[in-house]
DNA sequence: GGCGGTGGCGAACGGCGTTCGACTAAGCTG
DNA sequence: CAGCTTAGTCGAACGCCGTTCGCCACCGCC
């Protein structure tokens, strides 16, 4: 977890971890199969992490979305964390224990068993990969500045783009390119949720 | 690409690449700075493979999902390429003219300015996701037989959980692990472009 | 006809995950 | 209490990886 912390999943390889140890890459073997399963025990304590709900039903949805909204948090406490779980059956400990509140909550929601299941992998799909762009966004410059740099040198490369090809591009460069990271996951977030509870009004 | 297709992205190193160019890997410095690079022009080529529809406002709704599930197909042809796209900005040539697709059906369907953009990105988030789970399953098994009772073993685990602990994962295992993939897709699919169209007719 | 620059490329550097086999120390058994 | 089993440690090595260095060969131009 501290290198993980301080340097990020790429970093996180055998050999620094054993020398965090202060012992070789092979030690490492004795106690774990392989780094797929060294990546199980951090994903998991990560889950863990995450702040569970009593689930309300008068309040699901806005359970849901603050479940959402906690986990993808607990990603970026972790640089490259949410890369795990996009290769990973959520059946670790924790993970489970998570499984469970979300499912609380959509039946809750009076969602069918069907939609229930469907939407927790689209939600979990779109909290990690949510996660993933914004690890990756982390890599190429952390800093206020260099963000907003990055943004304005692809602003003005769409806008110089020839306008009778492209008008779309050229003339929705501005809004494209608008609006932070939080925006844009909760634009969608509420997309996802709304979209889930309308298949039960939608059903009377 | 014939790499990428027959032994898949991590395969498609510099060294295996150069091997089937019947040279060394330091060759290929010449054409590319870097693999980074590489892998810009062989996404770009299968964007580029994705067929794009002629927009029609009438049909909007309809064209977007089609060019979803196309976009969808082209990352199948090529497994792990849809790894790329979660790390990439997509401003290569064929990219452009994809984007420029895209935004064209969005405003077709009337939306504004900012739910277009963030449109774009939920949806390709969406499609990229899929791919990439899609991926994973091939590489842990592709054959159909492999794929089922791999989900059979799923399925046991999970019913043999503690049900005073788990009341609803154990309840909702045959749901959690039903549907093949596509079911899926389209369910989130659906959500997603419903959701969008929603924002129009919310607004009169 | 010489020459500069471009691309080709063998060799090497420093990383990676993983395995092998020798070793130690602790604990159980007779 | 001696002997044996076993769990854990770990140095060294294997075969990958991306990338760089420096030398070589060739082609087009003056």
């Amino acid at each position: 977890m501290t290198v993980l912390t301080a340097e990020g999943l790429p970093a996180m390889s055998m050999r620094r971890v054993a020398q965090e140890l202060r012992t070789g890459p092979a030690s490492l073997y004795a106690h774990v199969s392989n780094r797929y399963e060294l990546e199980d025990l951090v994903y998991d304590r990560i889950v863990g992490e995450v702040p569970l709900p009593e689930p309300d039903p008068a309040r699901w949805q806005e359970q849901l979305t603050q479940l959402m909204r906690d986990t993808l948090a607990a990603f970026a406490r972790y640089p490259g964390a949410a890369r795990l779980t996009l290769a990973r059956v959520p059946f670790t400990p924790n993970s489970l224990v998570y499984l469970e509140v979300m499912l609380a909550l959509l039946r809750a929601g009076r969602l069918s068993d069907r939609t229930a299941s469907f939407g927790i992998d689209l939600l979990s799909l779109y909290v990690s990969a949510t996660g993933i762009e914004d690890t990756i966004h982390l890599e190429q410059g952390p800093t206020e500045e260099a963000v907003g740099e990055r943004f304005a040198r692809m602003r003005g490369y769409l806008q110089s783009l020839p306008a009778d090809r492209f008008p779309n591009v050229v003339s929705m460069a501005g809004p494209l390119l608008a609006g932070g990271g939080d925006d844009r996951f909760e634009f969608g977030l509420d997309i996802l949720v709304r979209g889930l509870a309308a298949t039960v009004t939608q059903a009377r």
